[in-house]
DNA sequence: ATGGTTGGTCGCCAA
């Protein structure tokens, strides 16, 4: 089992490079974020014509989740309860087979002390909420997505000037950490202890080429299934601009292997 | 001091 987590950033403006990413990696999920459209805009035809069913949570303009499967999708569920921003489509989950799916868009938070903050945090509270009413720690379950914070310094390429920054304060972590006690792991620390590597670039400044990048997109896994994880891997290439004419996306996509 | 890019959409907002 192949999955991969990817925040496309307008899945309209790079349908080629997902089509680029399901060819090149054969994943048997794909998990997308900021697909930026609505379910009238989504291209259902293509994907399911490059061999995937597509499970669409999206609204116009922002926000959007998604999951593309070889395998069909059950139980799928759309946003959560208690969400305290319902409007905004973050969150799709779903089961493959016996491996239940959580693909989350987190609030980016925008500053520390901002109303955006201060919804993040709210958000998150009620999305832990819903894992621990919804799901149980026993179970095959994995929470992808862009998490929009680094679990700690080993996670940001300068962490003094990142200290307190938006991804890297203390309280956003702290969050973070509530998931992980629940019962899940950090399944790139399974197999590399860092730092990096990094997951999103900024669009500004060269980040890029500078090496100036954060590791905010994150899977994390139940024990069964970290168990069962063999590899996780960032493609830094798809994040270059060199392999097509169109610009990348802000983020890499994240690959982790599951045996079995 | 401000750094300054991309996408959706058409003036800015969000990241």
């Amino acid at each position: 089992m192949k999955l991969i987590t990817w925040n496309v950033n307008s899945l309209r403006a790079r349908l080629e490079r997902t089509l680029g990413v399901l060819d090149r990696h054969a994943p048997d999920v794909l998990a997308l974020q900021e697909t930026k459209c609505t379910d009238d805009q989504f291209p259902f035809q293509e994907l399911e014509a490059a061999g995937y069913h597509a499970v669409h949570h999206g609204q116009p303009k922002y926000n959007g989740v998604a999951l593309l499967s070889r395998e069909p999708v059950d139980d799928v569920r759309r946003g959560f309860p208690g969400d305290p921003a319902p409007d905004m489509a973050r969150v799709v989950g779903g089961r493959v087979g016996d491996l239940h799916l959580l693909n989350c868009y987190v609030v980016n938070g925008q500053a520390p002390g901002s109303d955006k903050f201060a919804l993040k945090m709210r958000w998150l509270d009620a999305l832990r909420d819903h894992l621990a009413s919804a799901y149980d720690p026993s179970d095959r379950l994995v929470v992808v997505g862009d998490w929009n914070i680094t679990p700690d310094d080993r996670d940001v390429h300068d962490p003094e000037k990142w200290r307190e920054q938006i991804h890297c304060t203390e309280e956003e972590r702290a969050q973070l950490r509530g998931f992980l006690d629940w019962g899940l792991t950090d399944l790139h620390r399974l197999h590399d202890d860092g730092p990096g590597p990094w997951t999103w670039w900024d669009y500004r400044m060269g980040a890029f080429a500078r090496g100036w990048g954060l590791r905010i997109d994150l899977a994390l896994g139940t024990a069964p299934v970290a168990a069962a994880c063999t590899t996780v891997e960032v493609d830094k290439d798809e994040r270059r601009k060199t392999t097509h004419e169109t610009n990348p996306s802000d983020h890499a996509p994240v690959a982790v292997t599951l045996s079995s």
